[in-house]
DNA sequence: ATTGAATGTGTATTAATTACATGAATTTTC
DNA sequence: GAAAATTCATGTAATTAATACACATTCAAT
């Protein structure tokens, strides 16, 4: 970080010796983190999302965040949006982009970093009862507070993108789950139709799928094998991705 | 955005009327961008770098950045640092990350943006005369201030990642460049050896070059042809990749 | 016992990636 | 100006990955 321009040519730099003084002249502004939390149910992906508390933007729906205490970490302040929201701990949860955008909030200028998490919609302790909270259908936003749209699009175009490169969609899903469930939900999140025999074919030959030996219940069909992931075995063998390709 | 949770299954949530004053009352921070800004001389990946001016920094390099103001987008503040450095407009920049390690600043807390930026090492109007600024080779990179080894890190883990998907590479080469170029540069950045033949196979198969008929000068062997980047006919036909892939 | 619905599996075709060697064009050297 | 050195330019065969596609099996419901 420079602040000034040193006169051009100059020879002799002067130095900075008071950092804290130097900060201190900083301009502030307030920072807030907003988490895009993405959960799988009835075959659809969902996001979940609160009323907004701001009379300009009643009866609409936004996402849940937070602003950033003064000695808080941005991954934190998002951590503990989500502790505090779905009772959950130990989520997938990624930093993707900061939005600054000077009329984005109604209040003033506040500069938000955005957070993709993914989580089991059935593991959290969520009250909706009292229909503040909400999960919502990805496909079907429209009229949210703030900028709160173009913020989810982003993170389910970061998500999209990132579900082919790495495991995250075992996040979505519970412990075991039959390939039907993986596939449907490959199926939701690109939203494109996938050949079963190919997709069965690709994760088998990735080789991360342990069998349980156990089988879907409750189901009103012939039951599939249900699967785990091999969390543990794919961070061994992480492939480095090389491939040009535009 | 939302920044007090209601008690518990109140039936009718208050909504705020006042905006203004509700982010007044947000803590703030500084918030800066810094830019690790990539050139491409002699067959290597280089880093712009700045002396750090903060007497507990003294000798270090440092990447250039500044505050962001008041009324300033990050993007903007990211374009300005761009535009007073190194002279040019018009240079490829991405944000990739937000910093905010509690620590990682002398002064105090300041968050800080990482961009990642390409551009043409002759193009720009340095003046390194006085050698405040400095292109260093990428892969020896050591004791930097602040956390700006860990910010490059981060951007050249990014850079190797896009290079492969979108065709970045360009913004590091003059306007008409030789294959071999091509080749050099992303051999320097993956930091790996491509094979000639495939190098070239895949590229014109991807049929995003247009041959100048021109050919490299000033060259002590057999010169190369010279080609440019068809960039308005890959914004045409940008690939929706899809291939499920760990 | 029959029907319905979803599971589970294999092969042939096509496309993409990899490995690999020689002749042609230009500069340098003698 | 002939020979040597260097780099450019190019094609094919072998391997691997992606795609398209059909039928028998299992269980639940009737």
């Amino acid at each position: 970080m420079k602040t000034s321009t040193p006169a051009a040519g100059s020879a002799a730099p002067h130095l900075i010796a008071d950092a804290v003084e130097l900060v201190h002249s900083y301009p502030q502004m307030p920072l807030t983190v907003d988490c895009v939390i993405f959960g799988f149910d009835e075959n659809k992906l969902k996001v979940l999302l609160i009323r907004s508390d701001l009379e300009v933007y009643k009866g609409k729906w936004s996402l849940l965040g937070d602003i950033v205490k003064q000695t808080e970490e941005l991954d934190d302040a998002a951590y503990r949006v989500l502790r505090e929201r779905t009772g959950m701990t130990d989520v997938y949860l990624k930093q993707v982009q900061a939005f600054s955008s000077l009329n984005r909030h109604p209040g003033g200028r506040v500069v938000t970093v955005a957070y993709c998490s993914l989580l089991n919609i059935r593991h959290h302790e969520l009250q909706i009862t009292d229909n503040e909270l909400h999960w919502q259908n990805v496909r079907s936003l429209k009229d949210m507070a703030f900028d709160h749209k173009e913020i989810i699009d982003a993170c389910y175009n970061w998500l999209q993108k990132r579900i082919q490169e790495h495991p995250l969609g075992f996040n979505l899903l519970p412990e075991k789950f039959s390939l039907r469930e993986l596939q449907n939900l490959y199926e939701a999140i690109l939203n494109l139709e996938l050949d079963r025999r190919n997709f069965r074919k690709k994760f088998f030959s990735m080789d991360f799928l342990i069998d349980t030996g156990e089988l879907e219940e409750d189901v009103k069909h012939r039951p599939g094998k249900l699967y785990q992931f091999n969390f543990e075995k794919y961070e061994k063998s992480k492939r480095k991705w090389i491939g040009i390709d535009f």
